[in-house]
DNA sequence: CGGGACTCCTGCCAGC
DNA sequence: TGCTGGCAGGAGTCCC
């Protein structure tokens, strides 16, 4: 569910709360999420300090005085919930619903709870469980299973047009699935790479080698590298309203509605000027692609 | 090896 | 109203 702009907000919401704090209790309410919980994972955590918290990819770090990381993933239900000592309630991720069952810490989706030094929660719920935790010695962090493989930030400085070429030269499989390599690129999802593409003018089934000639490329992938930045940098711009709403709870939900052009508009005008097209919906290797055939090339 | 299908799990919604 | 099937923003694993 969360992609990289969700994550990143999640993130900066946790950082209010645990950076330069204390873990004191985490109480498990079962034994795994996608994957089972390290061993002594509770106990390691607890009298810790939180140093500083980090994104990477799709994955939150929480980097903890006795030098150890917390490797959290959200996969695509997973939400936090703030519990402050009077009990209010503040939610963290896109997808929190104050209507929804309150997420108290003993709701059946409830799995993890971080007690802080002064009894501030921090509840995990995660209805599907594809979300996951490990905890790691920082020094293995860079070799670990699970981010080893990643590929660079799209919005660092090594992402660029000359990047994507690189990627891209010699690749049969279409530019939508080359888009959600995580080893690739980290952290671009669905929605926002159907939303890069439509932006970009380019068709989600063409191949990604297509775009990368021998000694030079398409300069169609500056656009893609281009939008690729904004849509992401957009959405967390967007995100941040949604802090803002944590800092101050009774800001206004909607704020932080995303308005995207042709993700789940299946049916609908696109909204690019003077193109008259329609939004269709596809399925690429089994999820959802959404473009305009007109003006998506 | 690259690429695609399958898989985990629950909630939700459209359609009957 | 109640049931059913299909679908969901992730990503590891398996197989061709």
């Amino acid at each position: 569910m969360p992609e990289l702009p969700e994550v990143e907000t999640v993130m900066r919401g946790l950082e209010t709360v645990l950076t330069g704090q204390r873990i004191t209790q985490v109480t498990l309410a079962r034994s795994n999420l996608r994957f089972p919980f390290p061993p002594g994972f509770a106990k390691r955590i607890e009298g810790r300090l939180v140093l500083r918290l980090q994104r990477r990819a799709k994955y939150i770090l929480a980097f903890l005085d006795g030098g150890e990381v917390l490797i959290l993933h959200l996969g695509m239900s997973g939400r936090f919930t703030i519990i402050d000592v009077r009990g209010r309630m503040t939610g963290l991720g896109e997808f929190y619903d104050e209507a929804a069952t309150p997420d108290s810490g003993k709701g059946p989706h409830d799995h993890v709870v971080f007690t802080r030094a002064d009894g501030l929660r921090i509840v995990y719920t995660d209805p599907r469980r594809f979300g996951l935790m490990d905890l790691v010695a920082e020094e293995g962090l860079l070799t670990h299973k699970l981010l080893a493989q990643i590929g660079i930030e799209p919005l660092g400085n090594e992402f660029g047009a000359a990047y994507l070429a690189e990627g891209f030269r010699g690749k049969k499989a279409p530019l939508k699935a080359a888009l959600l390599d995580q080893t690739l690129i980290a952290g671009l999802g669905n929605i926002y790479v159907c939303e890069a593409l439509h932006r970009a003018g380019l068709s989600p089934k063409r191949r990604a080698g297509s775009l990368v000639k021998k000694t030079s490329f398409d300069p169609r992938l500056e656009e893609l590298a281009r939008h690729i930045r904004a849509v992401l940098t957009e959405a967390i711009a967007a995100g941040g309203s949604t802090l803002r709403d944590f800092v101050h709870p009774q800001g206004d939900k909607g704020s932080f509605q995303q308005v995207f052009a042709v993700y789940d508009r299946e049916g609908e005008k696109c909204r690019k000027r003077r193109c008259g097209g329609t939004v269709k919906r596809i399925v690429q290797s089994g999820r959802s692609t959404f473009y305009c055939p007109k003006c998506q090339k």
